[in-house]
RNA sequence: GCCGAUGUAGCUCAGCCGGUAGAGCAACUGAUUCGUAAUCAGUAGGUCAGGAGUUCAAAUCUCCUCAUCGGCUCCA
C-alpha cells in the first residue's frame, strides 16, 4: 500500500495509506467534524465524504452549516423528493432538481398536477426514504452506458442532458439512493437518514430550461435546513416578510389600490400614497436642480414616425400602446428618450454647452403580460425619475462616475443595499460593434474608476445600448432593478445630433439614459417592504397627529393642529369622542411617527407630550420645540 | 403570454352531497367625557368577480371572460 500525505483543515499533514476515504481521515482527525460533515473539499474539488484518496492532497471539511453543506443536503433532499415523485406518481419523468438560495426545486413532467394533497403524501413519503436511512452511492459510468440506462427507464429529459454535454466529456456521475438513481454532478450527503428538517412548498410551472418555447413542466418547490429550529424560523420569516408585503400595507395605510375594474397594472394612489409620492418626487426635483440637470417636460403621445426613426418601433413596439388621431398613427410613450432629442436638437449645440442633461419625471407606459402584474413592483404605466446627458465622448467617463456617486447617494438616503451588474449587448439590438464596444467599455471604465463591485450580465443590455443596473432586494430577497445608466450611441446618430467642437467642426454627442430610483412607483414598492410601512419622518405622509384626552381638550388640540399645519408639518388630527387608547392604537396601527396626546397638564402648560411610535414618550416640551425636532430629523432625512 | 391555485360584506374568513347567505373586525347611530395599543349598546351593509349553460332550483355543477396569488418567460 501507497503511503500518502494528507494536509487537514487545521494545516497539520498527516500520513494516510491511499484508499482510505475522506470520510475515515476527518474521523481520525476530528470525531465531532465529522459528525456534522456533509461533503469534503478535496484540492479545491468538492467531493462526497465516500470519496477514496489515492494521492498527496488537502482536505477541508464541508460542514452542514456551511454555504456548501447547506446546499449539498438541499440538493440531497430533492433527490429524496423526485424518489417519492416516482414512487408515487406513474409516468413522472424527472428533469433537474437544484439547490437555490433559500431551498430547493425539482421539475417534473407528469400529465395530471400536482395538488397541495399531493405535497402532504409526497412529504411523507420522503419522511419514509430519510428514515430508511439509504446511502447516496456515486458512480461513474461511461456516457453511453447513461444514456442507455435512462433511455431504458424512459428518462427522456436526462438524455437530453446527457446528449448535449460537451463532446470532451466522456464519463457522467450516477447518484443512487434506495432504488432512484439520478445523473448528477454531486456532491451529495452520506445517507438520507442525515436529512433532519424540510418541507415542500409550492407548485408553479416552468419551462424546460427556461425556454418558453418549451414544454411546461411542473416544479415543486421545498426548503431544507440543519436543524427543525431553521426551518421553523424560516417559515416564521416567511410569515414575517408577508407582513410587510407592500400590497397589503398599501392598502392597510390606504395609500394605493389596483382596481379590476379600472385595468390591471395601473395604480390609483389615494391621499397618503400621493403625499408620500410627492415627498419623493419634489427631493428629486431639488437634488437634480443641485447638480446640474435641467428639468424638462414632454408629451405623452409622439406621432409613429418618430418612433420608427428613433427604432423602438422596430424593436420595441410589442411593448407600446398606439392611438390613432385623425388618421394619424401616434405612440404612447414608453420611454421619455424622443422628446429630449427634440430639446437637443432645437438649435445648434457648441462642445461649451455640454454636458446637457435633461430631467423628466416622465410618465410611461408598456405592455407588460398579464402574468407579470405585481403590485406596485410590476405595472403597466409609471413614472420614471430619468434623465438624458448629451456630452462629448472624453466627457462619457466623468458624467457615468457622478451619476453612480447619485445613485449612492440616492440609497444611502433611503436605507438601501444594492447589486451592481453590468449588462452587455443582447441579440435582438441595433448600432455597430464598434459602438456597442466603446459604449460598454466606457461603463465599465467608470465602474472600475468608482471601485464599485459588479457583475457581468451577458446579453441583457438595452437594445440601444449597454446599462448598469443597480438592483435593491426586498423582504422577500427579490430583486428589483430600479437605477440604471445606459450608454447610447445610436439615437445621436438616428437623430443626427451634432455639437460644433473646438475645431470648428461638427461632432456627434453620446447619449446616457440614466435613472437613480427608476420608477416611482416600483421604488414606493420596495420602500414600503423596506420600512414596513413606518417610514421615517421625512417620508411620512402623516409625520404626526394631534390626540385629545376628552372633547374638552378640543379648543387647545385645535390651536396645536394650527400651529403645526402653519409649520409645514404634515400633521392630523383625532378629535373623536373615544378613549385615548383607542385613538392610540388607530395612529400606532397607521405608524405615524408622532402622537401629541393633549390632555390638561398640555392645556395648562401649552405643550404637546409627544408619544413615538415605537412606544417611547418624549415627555412635555413646546410646540416649538415639536417643530423644530421634526425639522431637524427631516433635514438629516432621518 | 404559459402552468397551477384562488375570487362570498370595506378587511379576514365560514357556508358539507345543489334548496336563493353568515361570523369577527371595520363602518354608521346613540350613550359614555375617559391619560398612552381596542367603552358599551344598537343599526346598516352582499346581483356570492362578470357572462353563458345544466337544473324545478346554482355561491355550490359545466364552459367562457376578467382579476388576483405562486412561479416560468420578460422587465423599470
Amino acid at each position: 500500500m501507497n503511503e500518502i500525505k494528507i494536509t487537514l483543515p487545521d494545516g497539520s499533514v498527516s500520513v494516510e495509506q491511499a484508499g482510505k476515504s475522506v470520510k475515515e481521515i476527518i474521523s481520525s482527525w476530528n470525531e465531532e467534524a465529522a459528525k456534522t460533515a456533509v461533503a469534503a473539499r478535496v484540492n479545491d474539488a468538492l467531493v462526497d465524504l465516500s470519496y477514496p484518496i489515492e494521492k498527496d492532497s488537502s482536505i477541508d471539511v464541508i460542514d452542514v452549516a456551511s454555504e456548501d453543506g447547506l446546499s449539498a443536503l438541499r440538493h440531497s433532499i430533492s433527490h429524496v423528493m423526485a424518489q417519492a415523485v416516482q414512487d408515487l406518481f406513474d409516468g413522472v419523468k424527472v428533469t433537474i432538481g437544484p439547490s437555490i438560495e433559500d431551498g430547493f426545486y425539482y421539475d417534473f413532467e407528469y400529465e395530471n398536477t400536482f395538488t397541495p394533497e399531493d405535497l402532504d403524501r409526497i412529504e411523507k413519503r420522503m419522511a419514509d426514504i430519510v428514515a430508511a436511512d439509504h446511502p447516496f452511492e456515486r458512480r461513474e459510468v461511461s456516457r453511453q452506458d447513461a444514456v442507455k440506462l435512462f433511455e431504458e427507464k424512459g428518462e427522456t429529459y436526462k438524455v437530453e442532458l446527457i446528449n448535449d454535454l460537451p463532446q470532451e466529456v466522456k464519463t457522467v456521475s450516477l447518484y443512487t439512493q434506495g432504488d432512484f438513481i439520478d445523473l448528477c454532478r454531486g456532491p451529495h450527503i452520506p445517507s438520507t437518514g442525515m436529512i433532519k428538517a424540510f418541507k415542500l412548498l409550492n407548485v408553479a410551472g416552468a419551462y424546460w430550461r427556461g425556454d418558453e418555447r418549451n414544454k411546461m413542466l411542473q416544479r415543486i418547490y421545498g426548503t431544507g435546513f440543519a436543524t427543525r429550529e431553521e426551518l421553523a424560523d424560516y417559515l416564521i420569516m416567511i410569515e414575517e416578510a408577508k407582513k410587510r408585503d407592500h400590497r397589503r400595507l398599501g392598502r392597510e395605510l390606504d395609500l394605493f389600490q389596483v382596481n379590476d375594474e379600472l385595468g390591471a397594472g395601473l395604480i390609483i394612489f389615494h391621499p397618503k400614497g400621493a403625499l408620500l409620492r410627492t415627498i419623493i418626487e419634489d427631493w428629486e426635483r431639488k437634488e437634480h436642480l443641485k447638480r446640474g440637470y435641467d428639468i424638462v417636460l414632454g408629451p405623452q403621445i409622439l406621432k409613429g414616425d418618430l418612433w420608427k426613426k428613433s427604432g423602438h418601433f422596430d424593436h420595441y413596439r410589442e411593448n407600446m400602446y398606439f392611438t390613432e388621431v385623425e388618421d394619424q398613427l401616434y405612440g404612447i410613450k414608453p420611454m421619455n428618450c424622443l422628446s429630449h432629442m427634440l430639446i437637443y436638437k432645437s438649435r445648434i449645440r457648441s462642445y461649451r454647452d455640454l454636458p446637457l442633461r435633461y430631467f423628466e419625471l416622465g410618465t410611461v407606459h408598456r405592455h407588460e403580460k398579464t402574468g407579470v402584474l405585481h403590485g406596485l413592483l410590476r405595472v403597466r404605466q409609471f413614472t420614471q425619475d430619468d434623465a438624458h446627458i448629451l456630452c462629448t465622448p472624453e466627457q462619457l467617463n466623468d458624467e457615468i462616475r457622478a451619476i453612480a456617486e447619485f445613485v449612492d447617494d440616492a440609497m444611502k438616503i433611503f436605507g438601501f443595499e444594492y447589486e451592481v451588474e453590468l449588462s452587455t449587448r443582447p441579440e435582438k439590438s441595433i448600432g455597430s460593434d464598434e459602438d456597442w464596444n466603446l459604449a460598454t467599455s466606457a461603463l465599465e471604465h467608470a465602474l472600475k474608476d468608482t471601485d464599485m463591485v459588479y457583475e457581468i450580465n451577458e446579453g441583457d443590455g438595452a437594445f440601444y445600448g449597454p446599462k448598469i443596473d443597480f438592483k435593491l432586494k426586498d423582504v422577500l430577497k427579490r430583486k428589483w432593478q430600479c437605477a440604471t445608466i445606459q450608454c447610447d450611441f445610436t439615437l445621436p446618430e438616428r437623430f443626427d445630433l451634432h455639437y460644433v467642437g473646438p475645431d470648428g467642426e461638427r461632432h456627434r454627442p453620446v447619449m446616457l439614459h440614466r435613472v437613480i430610483l427608476g420608477s416611482i412607483e416600483r421604488f414606493i414598492g420596495v420602500l414600503i417592504e423596506q420600512y414596513a410601512g413606518a417610514f421615517p419622518v421625512w417620508l411620512s405622509p402623516v409625520q404626526a397627529v394631534v390626540l385629545t384626552v376628552t372633547d374638552n381638550h378640543i379648543p387647545y388640540g385645535e390651536e396645536v393642529y394650527r400651529q403645526l399645519m402653519d409649520a409645514d408639518i404634515r400633521v392630523q388630527r383625532d378629535f373623536r369622542n373615544e378613549k385615548l387608547g383607542y385613538k392610540i392604537r388607530e395612529s400606532q396601527i397607521q405608524k405615524v411617527p408622532y402622537m401629541l396626546v393633549i390632555g390638561d397638564k398640555e392645556v395648562d402648560a401649552k405643550t404637546v407630550a409627544p408619544r413615538q411610535r415605537d412606544g417611547q414618550n418624549l415627555g412635555p416640551m413646546g410646540v416649538e420645540a415639536f417643530v423644530s425636532m421634526v425639522r431637524d430629523k427631516c433635514e438629516k432625512f432621518e
